[in-house]
DNA sequence: GCGACAG
DNA sequence: ATCTTGTCGC
C-alpha cells in the first residue's frame, strides 16, 4: 500500500499549526532597524535543483554572501534524496529537512560564517495557513528568514485579478511595492518590483524574526536582477553542480 | 464539476 | 522543479 498524500496531509497540517506557535513576526536584530542595515554582514540563500525526470534526487544548495557587496563567502552543494512529494501548501516537508541539515553543517564547521538572515525560495506568511516554507525553516533553524516567491500563490482571496494586474502596472521603479491583503484585511506579503529593469514582481513575505517592511527593504537591497542575489546564486550553483556531476543524464540509455 | 496548484 | 537558443531591446 502506498501512502497517499492525503494521509500525510492531516499530520502535516497539525505540525504546521504547532510550529506556527513559535513563529516570531517582528524585527529581533539590531541591524534590521539600523540605517543602511549597519551590522549586517552575511546573508544566506538556499535552493534545490533537480535533474529532469527525477523528482527524488536533488542538489541542495546553501550560499552565504557578504552584505552589501554580495560576494561569495561560503558555498555548500549536497546531493540529497527527498522523502516527500511536492504538495502545494506543504513544500516545507519536502525541502526543509535538507536545507536545515546544510545550515547545521555550517554551524558545526564554520559557525563564524552563519548567515544573519536567510532568503528562501518560496513563501513565508503568504500561505494558505500562514506558515510557508520560509516560516518553517526559520522556526526550525532559529534564524531570521525571508520568503521570496517568483509566482503568485492565489491564497485567502488574493487573486490574479484585473485589479492585481493594474497594481503591477503601477509599480514604476525598483523598490516599488503593494501589499497582498487577505480577505480578512491582514497583510500577508508584498508584491515588489525588485529592480528598474524588471517588470514581473516578486512576492516577499515574512519567514521568521523579521518585519514585513524590513523584509521588503532588505530584499530590494539584495537585488541585482529580478531574483535576490542569495537565491539566484544558490540556484545557479546547484544547477552548475548537477551539470558537472551528472552531464546529460537520461539521454541515450 | 471546474479551476487553482510556492517549488 | 525541468524542457531550451537565439533574439530583441535598453
Amino acid at each position: 500500500m502506498t501512502a497517499l498524500p492525503e494521509d500525510s496531509v492531516e499530520k502535516w497540517k497539525s505540525e504546521q499549526a504547532s510550529l506556527k506557535q513559535k513563529l516570531v513576526e517582528g524585527d529581533t536584530e539590531e541591524w534590521q532597524t539600523a540605517p543602511g542595515f549597519k551590522g549586517l554582514e552575511r546573508v544566506g540563500g538556499v535552493d534545490l535543483s533537480f535533474i529532469k525526470g527525477d523528482d527524488v534526487n536533488a542538489c541542495s544548495q546553501l550560499v552565504v554572501l557578504s552584505f552589501p557587496e554580495m560576494e561569495l563567502m561560503y558555498e555548500d552543494s549536497q546531493m540529497v534524496t527527498l522523502s516527500a512529494p511536492y504538495v502545494p501548501g506543504f513544500l516545507a516537508f519536502r525541502e526543509v529537512p535538507c536545507l536545515l541539515e546544510a545550515l547545521q553543517r555550517l554551524e558545526r564547521t564554520q559557525p563564524n560564517l552563519l548567515p544573519q538572515v536567510v532568503f528562501v525560495d518560496g513563501n513565508g506568511l503568504f500561505h494558505y495557513r500562514e506558515f510557508g516554507v520560509a516560516c518553517h525553516l526559520g522556526v526550525l533553524a532559529g534564524l531570521p528568514c525571508v520568503g521570496v516567491a517568483k509566482n503568485l500563490l492565489q491564497v485567502q482571496g488574493v487573486i490574479r485579478s484585473e485589479e492585481h494586474q493594474s497594481q503591477i502596472r503601477a509599480l514604476k521603479k525598483g523598490g516599488d511595492s503593494f501589499p497582498l491583503k487577505a480577505a480578512s484585511g491582514r497583510v500577508l506579503g508584498e508584491a515588489l518590483r525588485s529592480s528598474d529593469s524588471s517588470t514581473k514582481p516578486i512576492y516577499v513575505s515574512v519567514g521568521h524574526r523579521i518585519s514585513l517592511d524590513t523584509a521588503v527593504r532588505l530584499t530590494h537591497a539584495c537585488c541585482r536582477f529580478r531574483v535576490p542575489e542569495p537565491i539566484r546564486q544558490a540556484d545557479m550553483r546547484s544547477r552548475e553542480y548537477l551539470r558537472t556531476h551528472f552531464p546529460s543524464a537520461d539521454t541515450c540509455g
